[in-house]
DNA sequence: CCATAATATGACCACCTGGTCATATTATGC
DNA sequence: GCATAATATGACCAGGTGGTCATATTATGG
């Protein structure tokens, strides 16, 4: 089903994890900072301390790098939210929404540098195979979430005059907004999330999922 | 409050109207397909078939262009929300969300190189003084949904145990999201919102604030 | 210790960018 | 019709890009 992206060469592999942790340190930061098109490899090298063949002896080229860079980010996702989701797995619904939530907010405190490319892959045009990207990393959440809503559906724990797909919509829009807003303060909106403290940013947690529950349970 | 953005020459204000749209359209469609920093001025002057001298008689430089562009996009989504809240003045507040949602849906069907350059500019890093960009356009819907959502509170339309932030929050992220979904689909989790006919995208609307009303009211 | 293979290097390339400016063209007012 | 000002032009520039490659260095194993 997924296209097998161009890997980095067994040269980059065999490396000293130092240098080859550190050289993947330098990209993602230059890739967050500046974006695909502008993100320099002249800079990549100058500031790991390598030489610009050397790049090219680990990576087949610019694209070849970003995707294993994608790849690296991928598999933290998915990591972090099935460790989330593993620990809920047993919860309601509203409750495996929540755990989803927190993953998202310690994956950025951890890792905003990759969730700034993220950001980036979703909402720039010019990124080489962005389609392909963005559903590796959004198929996860969606085909996990879709299952669940049609389930609390027929257990009545959602409202059935709703098409799914829009229950769907809705919880996907919410938490991926809630995370953006927590990544980029500009985008929330007034809330100041990353102003609060960790019991405030409980509580905004607990009240954005509540709302998100009395509008998707049955109604009276 | 705002600071001023560099306008364009008098030499360009006094163009024949044709030349200059052509001028703009042309900018409007290199910016949008590939960003501030890959669009290129050389494609703009060759498409639109004048010298690059002139471009720079017309614009003091590549962010003087893209100014001009941003500032026609701001007063083009101010009077098209000034006459869609002006129609749905006197109704209930989910009312005006949803002459909102379709004053979006209109914009984005007339000028969708114009939403796709909003797009970048929320978030994309490298665009010269975004963050001021982006306020000058979003900061207009959410003072007006602040006030609004208070007013609710106070008129018990809208639970008043939470956060007002929080519900414009939320209502922000909905209604922008849906926006994003219309324009990009690949963002709309499942919905296939650009596949429905007038009558399905209206109920799909419908669905939406009818979820967000039922989650904001009031709980029994 | 040496031959061979693997890796590292940085000068170099063609290309494209935003931006400039001397010159040519056109419009204006007398 | 002429002088002057306004506008239009495109060759040109410095700087940066992704990418290459002949050469130098290091590792390997016999």
């Amino acid at each position: 089903m997924l296209a097998i992206l161009p890997p980095p060469t067994n040269t980059f592999c065999n490396l000293p994890a130092e240098k080859r942790e550190r050289i993947l340190a330098v990209a993602v930061e230059e890739f967050a900072a500046n974006g695909y098109q502008k993100a320099s490899l002249n800079n990549v090298v100058k500031r790991s301390g390598i030489a610009k063949g050397s790049l090219y002896q680990y990576f087949e080229n610019k694209e070849g790098l970003f995707f294993h860079i994608f790849e690296c980010f991928t598999d933290l996702v998915k990591a972090a939210a099935n460790a989330a989701l593993a620990q809920a797995a047993k919860d309601d619904f509203f409750v495996q929404l929540e755990a989803i939530v927190w993953a998202g907010i310690r994956f950025i405190d951890t890792h905003p540098d990759y969730f700034q490319i993220y950001l980036r892959v979703v909402f720039e045009q010019d990124v080489p195979r962005r389609e392909e990207l963005v559903s590796r990393v959004r198929l996860f959440p969606l085909e996990y979430m879709g299952p669940l809503c049609e389930a609390g559906q027929r257990a009545g724990a959602i409202r059935d005059d709703i098409d799914p797909a829009m229950a769907v919509f809705l919880v996907d829009a919410a938490l991926e907004r809630f995370l953006q807003a927590y990544a980029k303060p500009y985008l929330d909106s007034g809330l100041r999330l990353k102003e609060k403290n960790e019991r405030q940013l409980r509580d905004a947690v607990v009240t954005m999922i509540d709302v998100l529950r009395a509008g998707l349970v049955p109604q009276g």
